[in-house]
DNA sequence: TATGTTGATGCATACGCTTGCACGGAGAAT
DNA sequence: ATTCTCCGTGCAAGCGTATGCATCAACATA
């Protein structure tokens, strides 16, 4: 049999060799929309098939500069929300042809270096779902020529393309809400105090209840964490005027500020303490939480996260846009309602 | 200044120029343990800083025949397990210098064809963490000569390299636990019945119920799913004669279970039925559900998954191997305990 | 019949990099 | 001083594909 002269994969060229063609003739018909005759596609496709030949996507790439490859950089992949961003994500891309390269920044390491051998191979687009990479890192991105679109993370720095969920709005009608079940005393736990999530969301909570007239509220930081959550909420529970309503910067924490409540504070769920959450995901929902949160509508995300990052790669010098998609008050049984 | 002929990136002949030497010496100096003086390097380096140039990884793979990806299948991003052994693979195999090409199947649909355009990156290895693709489909990477490890899934297809959790030891240790606490009416709800992980699970812990005396044991179908387990324990709570022990396939069942127990049946966990799930993951340690569970030690599978791929894609025609990764019964609050 | 149009094909080059080979020079060994 | 190493460097040939250009056949039009 035709032995290959080492033992790799068949090329196009093995393959024209097998069809009587040109090399040429393979590629095309393996190009949706070139110029070739059915019947030679036919031929190709056959002779293709027999040889087991796949086109090399890394040599097409060398010639068309386009590796229909996106880097998705995730951390807290512990937070259900983001699983279910990136299972989005994926699907969406795969449907368009792209691929992910995925990349995971180290906890507190210096994530830099390692995201530059990711922009080796050459992406066609980034998204950066990480609060751990730097926002130089992401300029610089930008300024190689490669899009980028900031997941759930807004930046003061200009020029950045963004989506997230109303944080403002969403912390704001907690706040409503809250307050209008009548409610006394206030406290917020933040997620990681350098996460624009975190303190967009404190920042609709504490206007809106400011507005109300509100102005003491007691505070602490979960870091976005089961543990440090469970710590916090102590630290909250054990003041002398302990806070009625809690307002955790997502649902994850929520759930673990309610487990410490009732568990270590033998709290009952809203009667003593009311608790409300944010992103509605994972187990929000599950009866035992049943949790009273905002909604982040993570495929409605990941949707404008990829038209976005579709049309900047059409178009690369486009301006900015920041896309905001909005969420609702998801009312369930983990905070008191308002009478009515 | 010094404009490039297109707007496209640097490239190592631009930073040859720069520096003033040849092109292979730039590919040297980015090249470790490359025959390269130390002057010339800095020199090199400083250019490419300057110049902000980044070596192609794509070109580089396509000289080399490696391509420094491996490709990840996943599906069942909600079952928390997932998420922990990605985030784990990710951090190993980017510390050896590997990315990963994240591949996540469509539920339901024909997952083969979109894998296909995975193949065409010439990824050195494939992590196969999902049910969702073809047995024929992993036998065929592994013809094209490509590194196949299977991941919580094996199959009789002999050949095939795994890493997997110790499904037949977990379920027997369950019953054997069970057992001893005093149980008289089992019941197991399956995940998939094409995972190997339910079948297995269920092969140990009925062959050790046998040996046990108990021969007779009811069963459901919870396909791995909140809704679905919620469902199947309905069906088997509803039963005129009801299970005081059931072993769901996995923790994400297990927890739907107990809920839909409590807050539907108004069961005592586990005064009145006992509820063990399997894998030691995500919620299961949460005090709320306190889940007596078997381990599956995900950073260590992970680990030996790469390591087994790292050996395979060395040696690429060795003999298969199948690694069984240890785990431990978790004894929690979710199923009554044997006497002492 | 002569001319224009269209679609299919092959040739040859470019994409950005690695690497075998040859070569030169600096130092070590004689 | 001569030979032998050995390291550092450049040259040039690929790696597998896409694509502009030229060519050519087939057919429609005048």
């Amino acid at each position: 049999m035709s032995r290959r002269k080492k033992t790799s994969r068949p090329t196009a060229a093995d393959v024209a060799r097998e069809a009587g063609i040109s090399q040429s003739a393979v590629s095309r018909a393996f190009t949706p929309g070139a110029s070739v005759a059915q019947s030679t596609r036919h031929r190709v496709l056959e002779a293709a098939r027999k040889l087991k030949y796949r086109p090399n996507a890394l040599a097409r790439s060398l010639t068309t500069q386009r590796s229909r490859i996106i880097a998705v950089a995730m951390t807290q992949l512990d937070n259900p929300f983001y699983p279910s961003v990136l299972q989005s994500l994926s699907r969406l891309l795969q449907a368009r042809g792209y691929q992910i390269l995925l990349f995971t920044a180290p906890q507190g390491e210096a994530a830099d270096p390692l995201f530059e051998s990711v922009m080796r191979y050459q992406v066609d687009g980034i998204i950066l779902a990480s609060t751990m990479l730097s926002s130089a890192l992401a300029r610089e991105c930008r300024g190689a020529g490669v899009p980028v679109v900031l997941f759930n993370r807004t930046t003061n720095d200009t020029g950045m393309s963004s989506v997230a969920g109303d944080n403002e709005a969403g912390g704001a009608a907690i706040a409503a809400f809250l307050h209008a079940g009548g409610h006394r005393r206030y406290a917020f736990m933040a997620g990681l105090e350098d996460s624009s999530t975190s303190r967009d969301r404190e920042r609709g909570f504490r206007t809106a209840l400011k507005e109300l007239g509100v102005a003491e509220i007691s505070r602490a930081v979960g870091r976005y964490t089961r543990e440090d959550a469970a710590e916090a909420t102590r630290a909250l529970l054990h003041q002398e005027q302990r806070p009625d309503a809690i307002f955790c910067a997502n649902d994850h924490m929520a759930i673990a500020c309610m487990e410490v409540a009732r568990m270590e504070f033998g709290l009952n769920i809203p009667r003593d303490l009311s608790i409300v959450g944010f992103d509605d995901a994972g187990m929000a929902s599950a009866p035992t939480f049943d949790i009273t949160t905002y909604s982040q509508p993570f495929a409605a995300m990941a949707a404008a996260t990829v038209s976005m990052l579709s049309d900047l790669m059409d178009a690369p010098d486009q301006p900015p846009r920041r896309c905001i998609v909005g969420g609702e008050l998801i009312v369930r049984s983990s905070a008191r309602r308002p009478p009515q």
